[in-house]
DNA sequence: TTCCCCCGTCGAAGCGCTTCGACGTCACGC
DNA sequence: GCGTGACGTCGAAGCGCTTCGACGGGGGAA
């Protein structure tokens, strides 16, 4: 194995001036740094990642955690995950992959014996039991999602009162005036994450703002619901025309059963949704829809650990702008 | 921070004692063991992984290469990866995740600068640009699939011709006469992996110890070349009532084209397929099917990993037998 | 011209752990 | 009864890197 003191004789410098010369943190003349550099191609130096940790603090290695239950869209989750590596690349760090699995104890470990710097936790829980500890915790760590209470913690992910928003803003811009949002399964309001209320807020904002009609439904995740959910609008609401839904296993059954009631989409009715693209694109009928932008998501994350990291500091949230992709699903209104 | 001098201290024993003793490298006796446990649970002590990587020449780290190709399973990669730490934590190792994009650069880095101790390389291709490296580097990897050349290299995969052979043989014990196996598309078998040509060996070889007339139609991943398939398999073997599937993306049209023409599946003609579980549940007809047992897979492979730091000796090659999953597609043949 | 300060470099002191050789003690065999 | 190991523990020497203080030399300010 090829050392820094190989680098410094070969170079004809101290090992103190490879370091500087490599870290950058004191000045180096150009011509110094060029015989280094030099030196450092032709032996083929790598500096030892545990050596570099030791001495400087800082291993450079970014803990990942990834959620194991069910219900999670896994390509979502990996898509995510590849954004967060990549970015991570870029800043010079490398991503350790944990497993919701390893829970708490896991934390605890990365951190304490210093193999990571910092921590991406995501599919945060309301009242997440990671919470404490993560504040507790020596390293700077970013939140996928918000909890309840995210009083000195960073979060980051999508402005779901936004995305509400814009659905029904799209759905208004097309002529619709009655619109129902079928959202997600009663308990989830109660004890899941905070992200279904901000949806219901942003749709009944929205719909306020644009003079419409508008009506929210909680759903629970099966096909019989979805049927019932349809049956229930059109006898209440038999003026609708513009459907949100935000509840991923209930969009299929549910498009199948307006159009079982005879109604065609988009013809007489349009329907947008906040949902992953593969869910939206895999139907029968596209759907127009907001997903949670994943990518985006990940190298955001992997930011704001860097700016903290830097000791600099960040906002406690990062809501992202909602961006809704048209497909078959949503048309202007029929003229009455 | 507390150090292992700190631990040594307050048990009333050296720091080598310490490490002995959480190490099991040496002898200790169980009433000092006792005590240098307590110490520790009571201090909260953590040894620090980069000091320990670097006194020890070990970080306890594996790294894991996924692949983003398109035409990858998602979930199934995302299901190996979780294996594969589940695994390394119970072999006390973490996962590092590095993306294909990486490339051999990524490799070498996490190589050389022995930030990792070891390598799973998922997604291996016949003439795999990284093969060379791999063999190269001063430390063990283990690859998910079977390059044209393997010498030297620990691989691990599925058995595909045992899957070939498995799927004629359920198909023989039902009463099949007649079957055909539909592959991958053309150039696979040219530049692909080699497990193409490994089903079709399967296949071949359990038709004729069957007794079975059989045929083999590589295949586009199109529906029209599903369609076309289709209907030259009944003009060319009227007789068919069994098909082998091993090619994802024909799957579904292949049998929409199947009834279409008049067979129904399972009544007319069984189909078995090489693909994994979630394709095989989400069709219309759910297909009976062998899944590449990614579980298992990343399981093995960490083991094989462990062993290979331990200095033993592993076998070039390891081949995980295949399971069938009985679904709704297969069913005795018709009584003539 | 003199003083000061900054630039570029060096040497040495760790960072926290593992591991090797050494040493004292005790039990056992001859 | 003494040599001989095995056992249990210690001390010290690194592992390869970063970083701090120091220092010589040169340029600008006074």
């Amino acid at each position: 194995m090829v050392k820094i003191t190989d680098v410094a004789r070969h170079a004809g410098v101290s090992p103190s001036t490879v370091s500087y010369a490599l870290s950058g943190k004191r000045p180096i003349s150009e011509e110094t740094r060029q015989r280094i550099e030099a030196s450092i191609r032709e032996l083929g130096y790598r500096p030892h990642a545990g050596a570099r940790a030791l001495a400087s603090s800082r291993s450079n290695v970014l803990a990942l955690v990834v959620p194991l239950r069910a219900g999670i869209h896994v390509p979502v989750v990996m898509q995510f995950a590849v954004s967060v590596v990549t970015a991570a690349r870029r800043n010079d760090h490398d991503v350790l992959l944990l497993t919701q699995e390893e829970g708490e104890e896991g934390l605890r470990r990365v951190a304490d014996t210093a193999l990571v710097d910092a921590l991406i936790v995501m599919d945060v829980q309301l009242h997440d039991a990671r919470l404490p500890l993560l504040r507790a915790l020596d390293r700077p760590s970013v939140l996928i999602g918000f909890p309840a209470a995210a009083d000195g913690l960073t979060c980051i992910d999508l402005d779901f009162k936004a995305a509400g928003e814009l659905c029904v803003e799209r759905l208004a811009g097309l002529g619709h005036r009655v619109v129902a949002l079928v959202g997600s399964p009663p308990e989830v309001y109660v004890r899941g994450t905070a992200f279904a209320q901000r949806v219901v807020e942003g749709f009944t904002a929205a719909a306020h703002r644009n003079g419409l009609s508008s009506s929210v439904h909680p759903c629970e995740a099966s096909p019989a619901a979805a049927r019932r959910i349809a049956e229930q609008l059109l006898r209440e609401h038999p003026a609708l025309t513009g459907v949100v839904v935000h509840n991923e296993p209930v969009l299929e059954p549910l498009i199948d059963a307006f159009e079982q009631l005879g109604l065609r989409v988009p013809g007489d009715l349009s329907v947008t949704a906040i949902c992953p693209d593969e869910v939206a694109e895999g139907l029968r009928v596209p759907v127009t829809s907001i997903a949670l932008p994943s990518a985006e998501v990940g190298a955001r994350a992997v930011e704001l650990l860097m700016r903290k990291l830097d000791g600099a500091d960040v906002p406690g949230a990062t809501l992202l702008a909602p961006r809704l992709t048209e497909r078959a699903s949503t048309a202007p209104r029929n003229a009455p």
